[in-house]
DNA sequence: AGCCATGATGTTAACGTACTCAAATACTTT
DNA sequence: AAAGTATTTGAGTACGTTAACATCATGGCT
């Protein structure tokens, strides 16, 4: 008794509602959970003595019975990278309509294995898992996901364990090239974004891919730093490349940069030099927008993800790698040669 | 035994590894938990029975023992608002410097009251809450936070109970007409974002109220839809008002259309009209952003979120009304007129 | 040698929930 | 009316962890 009120205050638990209800625990574990066999006197009773002492269910004893979480865990590497946010909007819608939240940490050490971000993971309250990584973790290849933990790693490259899902990064710049090829554009120019970037390199061997394919010459590619600005110097640079008749941009900030250095020396868009951009970005920053641009998904990358990390739970499931397309939306800065 | 092996999996727990290593289970703890009293020869035989076991804490034992969950809900009306983006990754950085996770989820329902998000977040492993509503929610000043879980609101609206967080939406303004009168200017337009937007209501709020202040007349205000297309709209029927000198525009994306629109009609800025924004989001998409505007830090939005979720948890804690002030970004958009 | 302080380890008891099983009650059928 | 069935309720237990307490050995001190 006396030992009773020396303890600070402790939530109120089902036991308490049974005591005020005047029935058993497992009763109020019943009503809480919605089960049938209930009867409606009872059932209303305890939902009074539950709304009279602010009942609500406690995640730990519920998770520790049942050995669910109802939450998948998330870590993005950056959460300002662009596309992160679109797809972060996809996760948690996804995981809202099946009950689920999503428990985020941020990865800021850059050395951090694969298995160390997911062994972190793994002590959260959580039945799966999405990591993505900036960096090509050095134990990409050997990781080997807990059993049990649906496994999503949202990466270009291939695992053999594990899920991957990401925008088609590299098929992008097929359909670009075969647009402009097919608008009869031969000498096309690749600007990319920073060497690290994971899908700057892939954006550019699907271009190089694709060229060679058509028999297209493969120009040298002058690489920015994702920005406007950036974009603007290349632009400056490119404009003595008189075989060029179209640039593509690794993303549309550098190509907005691309076209305002182009047009302050002269040269028209798409009069002159046709320019094809990658993101769909710029809508709502920039008055009039009509740049041709590649626009992914990120919604649905971000449900895929969700999705097979659920999946990835149940015995039989087998990985699978999941590319989603980009789709070229056509506006006003290419010129048909033909 | 024969139940055993019918039993499906279980993951390793302590006394797994107890057995493994020829130790108690509360051996097990403290080596998992770091404690200093433990031999290192035991240490090193208990680590080595988790490394060969795979052993992982279980979270729900864990907190249901200690009645911590170490995360910090979070509700954000839409991910995808401007501020929102970074001010995540102003939670998520403070979350891991305090060793803490972040639990999220997506509010859809407009209806919602703030008693129905918070009791929505008290059943998920969390210690503390932030939300973010985009509307007033009906029980906006009625709502009392759980007992003893540290509640954040990010509202510019005053709570009696909860602590709010925000940018200062209606100083910014303050800053802005101080700026431009200082310059010389004395008729300010304002162009207002959706009529729906509190962040916009208070900014206009705060440049009528300085206008007046000031003794400066109020005409007025257009209102358009936060993107760049309707900025140009708006510029366009500006571009009338002859006796103006400065825009003061909601968000940047707004201030960029106006400008080409202005430019459009032989109207030069900052020669002609002087032009204001906020938000500083054009760095980067646009090529030499030099328009002058209002830079919030939105990292400190979230850290200090976090932080006061965190103190919430305390006994003797006061609710606090937090407004983060902007900066002034001086580029080259506005003519001093003197 | 005997005593106490210290350190290392084990034992027991909760935390709040949901599952299994058993009991009690109400309802249906012959 | 008896037997059987369906419905409702309760009792007991286990999930994995940590806190409090108990035990045991070790070593330094008088």
């Amino acid at each position: 008794m006396a030992r009773q009120s020396l303890e600070k205050k402790r939530p109120i638990s089902m036991a308490d509602v049974a005591r005020e209800a005047g029935v058993s625990q497992q009763t109020v574990s019943r009503v809480a959970n919605g089960l049938s066999n209930v009867n409606e006197d009872t059932r209303l009773r305890v939902q009074a003595a539950m709304a009279k002492l602010g009942f609500r269910p406690n995640f730990a004893g519920r998770s520790l019975r049942s050995g669910q979480y109802n939450s998948v865990g998330l870590c993005l590497y950056d959460v300002r990278e662009f596309g992160n946010l679109a797809t972060l909007d996809g996760i948690l819608s996804a995981a809202r309509e099946h009950g689920y939240a999503i428990t985020m940490i941020e990865n800021v050490d850059d050395n951090l294995s694969l298995k160390d971000v997911s062994h972190k993971i793994t002590e959260l309250p959580v039945d799966g898992m999405i990591i993505s990584m900036s960096l090509m973790a050095s134990d990409f290849d050997s990781f080997k996901p807990q059993p049990g933990m649906g496994t999503v790693l949202l990466s270009m490259y291939e695992h053999p364990y594990c899920t991957t899902v990401e925008s088609d990064q590299y098929g992008c710049s097929w359909t670009v090239v075969e647009y402009l090829k097919n608008a009869g554009h031969r000498n096309i120019r690749f600007v990319a974004g920073p060497s690290y970037s994971i899908d700057s390199n892939f954006r550019q061997k699907g271009w190089e891919d694709a060229l060679s394919h058509f028999g297209l010459p493969v120009a040298q590619p002058l690489a920015g730093n994702w920005l406007a600005d950036s974009g603007y110097e290349i632009g400056c640079k490119l404009s003595a490349d008189t075989e060029m008749t179209a640039i593509y941009s690794a993303n549309d900030q550098m190509a907005f940069g691309i076209i305002a250095a182009l047009q302050d020396r002269g040269i028209r868009v798409p009069e002159d030099v046709s320019v094809v951009g990658v993101d769909d970005s710029l809508e709502g920053y920039v008055p009039h927008c009509n740049l041709t641009t590649i626009r992914f998904d990120l919604l649905k990358r971000g449900r895929t993800a969700f999705e097979h990390a659920l999946l990835g739970r149940k015995p039989g499931y087998t990985p699978e790698t999941v590319r989603i397309p980009g789709r070229l939306i056509v506006r006003d800065t290419v010129r048909n040669l033909h």
